[in-house]
DNA sequence: GTAAGGGTTCACACCGGCGTGAAGGTCAAG
DNA sequence: CTTGACCTTCACGCCGGTGTGAACCCTTAC
């Protein structure tokens, strides 16, 4: 299927995709013309991307986990990839680390409104 | 005194100072040299502009809240400007909804680690 | 032939506080 | 006069997923 129809089933943006492929995530095969030429299997791939960046996953992150899922298809691939599975706690940290600053925000702020 | 003693004074970098000026929050007068000089009270509003900026607030409402309190010293200038009010109301809807949005990707992210 | 509606590849805009040069003026000290 | 440590004003870089044109090619229908 062409870009626009893999866009419509998967409502994200043809830009999107091509992001995507820009980032080594999902490159699809071309036609004759130099259209994009994606596969039915491709929607499934999309959502797991979407998942992951839902997740808060950067896309070179989620290139290596893709190619840590490619290459492990079989049992848990992600004893193949300790250095993917580093960087996955790097992020939680960084995630926790922005969580608390918020927190902390949250907190002066309410201090400027409520004492000023 | 001039931008670097205010810098270490207040331990605010001085291209942190010039960017305050850039944005309307603390414009120091100039000498004969066009040199930036810096009155003795400056130190104290770099520190409440720090505490603002670490609450989270954008320079522009800043400038808005420090106008509020130039033009209503006396009493309870928020009073004075329920605009800033409502404006401060937002900047703490909005790291809400962040905070409730970072809960979410953590959760994910938590989803993927353990469950992929 | 041509208009319409796909597709393609650049490449800038965003958001924002500040780091970080670059190019050049000012001034006290040697 | 010169060195050096200040100061000045630009102005780009960051971080990154995506919106938004611009300029141009493919294909189908009229």
């Amino acid at each position: 299927m062409l870009i626009s129809e893999l866009a419509e089933l998967t409502g994200v943006s043809a830009r999107a995709l091509r992001h995507y492929e820009e980032c080594g995530l999902l490159v699809p095969a071309r036609n004759s013309s130099g259209y994009r030429e994606y596969s039915a299997s491709d929607a499934a791939l999309v959502a797991r991307i979407r998942t992951m960046i839902a997740a808060g996953l950067g896309t070179s992150v989620i290139r290596r986990y893709l190619d840590c899922a490619r290459t492990g298809d079989h049992g848990t691939f992600l004893e193949l990839c300790p250095d993917l599975r580093a960087e996955l706690d790097a992020v939680a940290g960084r995630l926790d680390a922005r969580q608390a600053e918020l927190r902390e925000q949250r907190r002066r702020l309410s201090a400027l409104v409520s004492g000023a």
